[in-house]
DNA sequence: ATTATCTATAGATCTATAGATAATGC
DNA sequence: ATTATCTATAGATCTATAGATAATGC
């Protein structure tokens, strides 16, 4: 029964693994401990001698989660020719709306988060700050607080179009929104000339 | 025990708004059956004469929701000298971003919506389009495509910024969320003159 | 007589804990 | 000897149902 002490550690990241796509995909309420370890090949019972409680794997997971799509991020730069449109069309794209589990978790758990403590709503606001980061240095902009205001309309804008892109049923404004969404980032990101 | 016909319709509109704000505040799965009816002043025992399942409420409860804030679009617009800036700046407030019962469904359920049945997923699109109306008939738009565009991201932009203001745990990054947001909807709803 | 609501309960599931088991690590 | 994971279970809670109760509506 007992692993070594490196396969213990394998076996909580994957575990941390696990939850940050089940959690996405079927929210902080929708899914129990039962079924997460299930998830990693393990048992319900040894849960606790790795985690404290059910908020503490969630706060690991949403660290994981946010940490995750910020790395696909500047990945999608680094590989664009034009990385700040590279990033935006991967997240506006059906793609992303379709992938839940990979996607972005302020889009999966974004009302979910807003509910919960400030362990949980701590490891989202790292990821948000280091999202804002990626977007600030890829912005055509003067000075550094318009890139920074940039930063946070954009981000707005693309967690509000995706999640009401798969909250509608009807296929076409579902995609309607991410289309509108972005033209419009387009003209946000523009540098715009003779603006304070 | 038993209520008159009119008294029992009463019984049953009070558990649907019950119901519209207690969603709001914790969630589809964040509150159950025994709370929804107690909030109302009854039992739960009562709960599957009056409805089918608690998926049958969430929906009604959901619509009521949706129509709600819809209506408060309408009466503040009608009531601002300037109507569009009046629901951009009620929306992007600190007080919307304080009271999640009597808020926006889309920001308090945004996820969790996404994750529903159709039969739940429905009256929040309906909702959407309702609020998506609301903003055309505000819009200084020449045409009617460009008015349906220019609301869809404002919408976006609008849903993703409360969002993400409620979710961060820093307070002068949660207003600035706000902030940024109000400039982004001043330059969006400008007439935007010779743009295609 | 009908029926809106009540009390009571079934059966499933949830988080968390207790103690057994068997492999690791000293 | 220690400990990672297992089986088993406690105690709470969840959705849904059954049958009792008492007031309405014919």
């Amino acid at each position: 029964m007992r692993v070594s002490r490196a396969q213990a550690e394998a076996n909580r990241e994957t575990v941390i693994n696990v939850a940050s796509r089940l959690f996405r995909e079927r929210g902080f309420d929708g899914i129990g401990l039962k079924d997460l370890m299930q998830g990693a090949g393990l048992t319900q019972g040894g849960f606790y001698k790795q985690f404290d409680s059910k908020d503490d794997l969630a706060a690991l997971a949403s660290r994981r989660a946010m940490e995750s799509t910020t790395r696909r991020w500047s990945s999608v730069a680094a590989s664009s020719p034009d990385p700040l449109q590279g990033v935006i069309d991967l997240y506006l794209s059906a793609e992303h709306r379709g992938e839940t589990a990979d996607g972005c978790p302020l889009v999966a758990l974004g009302s979910d988060a807003a509910r919960q403590s400030e362990d949980i709503r701590e490891p989202f606001q790292d990821g948000i700050k280091a999202h804002l980061e990626v977007l600030e240095e890829l912005l055509p902009a003067a000075e550094h607080e318009e890139a920074s205001s940039k930063a946070m309309s954009l981000l707005a804008l693309m967690v509000g179009a995706v999640t009401l892109s798969r909250i509608v049923t009807d296929k076409n404004l579902a995609d309607r929104f991410l289309e509108t969404a972005i033209a419009e980032a387009k003209r946000l990101t523009a540098a715009r000339i003779g603006e304070p």
